[in-house]
DNA sequence: CCGGCCACCTGCGGGC
DNA sequence: TGCCCGCAGGTGGCCG
């Protein structure tokens, strides 16, 4: 479900809500998500202010006195705000409950995501060590892509989806990103100018800022943290559009499986 | 180091 | 209707 736009979606759905909030409890019904929620997390947390929150990657990074909560939302999860009725769903595998009678609910059928603590920067946790830069930070430019992209043969595709290369670039914005930038999907990453590299960059900055300006994109079951969709899938120009037809040429997209995921694009515009 | 593939898990829609 | 198959927005880990 969600790439980086609707992490950020949901982070600023939160952060007014319950930044300085004191955590009252935590209330675990399933531990079992990718990696199980440590036992022991419910005493850690009691009582503590949360100081802040932040978006590193698809992670969103809970700031306490004694160290970070990390939670992700994998293929299907979801974070809710809720003040009335509590009664707790199928799924709904973990509630983080704040004095101001706000409850944090995690939802998630897949069990990809996770919740995670740890007392060191979060910067040095062996699941954020590795990462590249943000998509929307100076860093991440055409000339650094193209850098990087020399003698690699990889898809552009799984090239750009690959989080040591440059996180938060999913498979609906990987494939809206490169129709828009006129490349094919399969092109070998180190077989592109570095004009066109400059190109994609701007481009991938582009829609992603688009995608958290509408509220993120609602395939099925994404909903922000007030319960709401977001509507950029009105603005998808490839993905799930197989058969359809180009809106430049109007050929008819095609649905091609690359690194095993399904990849959307234009025979005629992207090459 | 790099690229390719698998696994984790549940739900849903299509075809028969 | 019901069963079986394939597919789904992520990503760590393993293998060659």
């Amino acid at each position: 479900m969600p790439e980086l736009p609707e992490v950020e979606t949901t982070l600023r759905g939160l952060e007014p809500h319950l930044k300085g909030q004191s955590v009252v409890k935590l209330v675990v019904r399933n531990r079992r998500l990718r990696w199980p929620i440590p036992s022991g997390l419910e005493a850690k947390l009691r009582g503590q202010t949360l100081l802040g929150m932040r978006r590193r990657a698809k992670y969103l990074l809970l700031e306490f006195p004694h160290g970070h909560l990390l939670s992700h939302l994998g293929m299907s999860g979801s974070l809710r705000l809720l003040t009335g009725d509590l009664t707790p769903q199928k799924h709904d595998h973990f509630d983080l409950a704040f004095a101001n009678g706000m409850c944090l609910r995690y939802h998630d059928p897949r069990r990809f995501g996770l919740l995670l603590w740890t007392k060191r920067e979060p910067a040095m946790h062996r699941l954020i060590r590795h990462l590249g830069p943000e998509p929307l930070s100076d860093k991440f430019t055409g000339e650094y892509l193209y850098r990087l992209a020399q003698k690699r043969k990889a898809a552009v595709k799984n090239f750009i989806m690959d989080g040591r290369i440059v996180v938060g670039v999913g498979n609906i914005y990987a494939s809206e990103a490169l129709h828009r930038a006129g490349i094919h999907p399969t092109r070998p990453a180190g077989r592109i100018s570095l004009a066109r590299y400059q190109n994609l960059a701007s481009i991938i900055k582009i829609v992603l800022a688009e995608a958290i300006a509408a509220g993120g994109t609602t395939l099925k079951d994404f909903l922000n943290s007030a319960g709401l969709p977001g509507y950029f899938a009105q603005k998808l120009l490839v993905y799930g559009r197989e058969g359809l037809p180009c809106g430049t040429c109007l050929s008819l997209i095609r649905n091609l499986t690359v690194g095993q995921r399904a990849s959307f694009y234009c025979p005629k515009c992207q090459n």
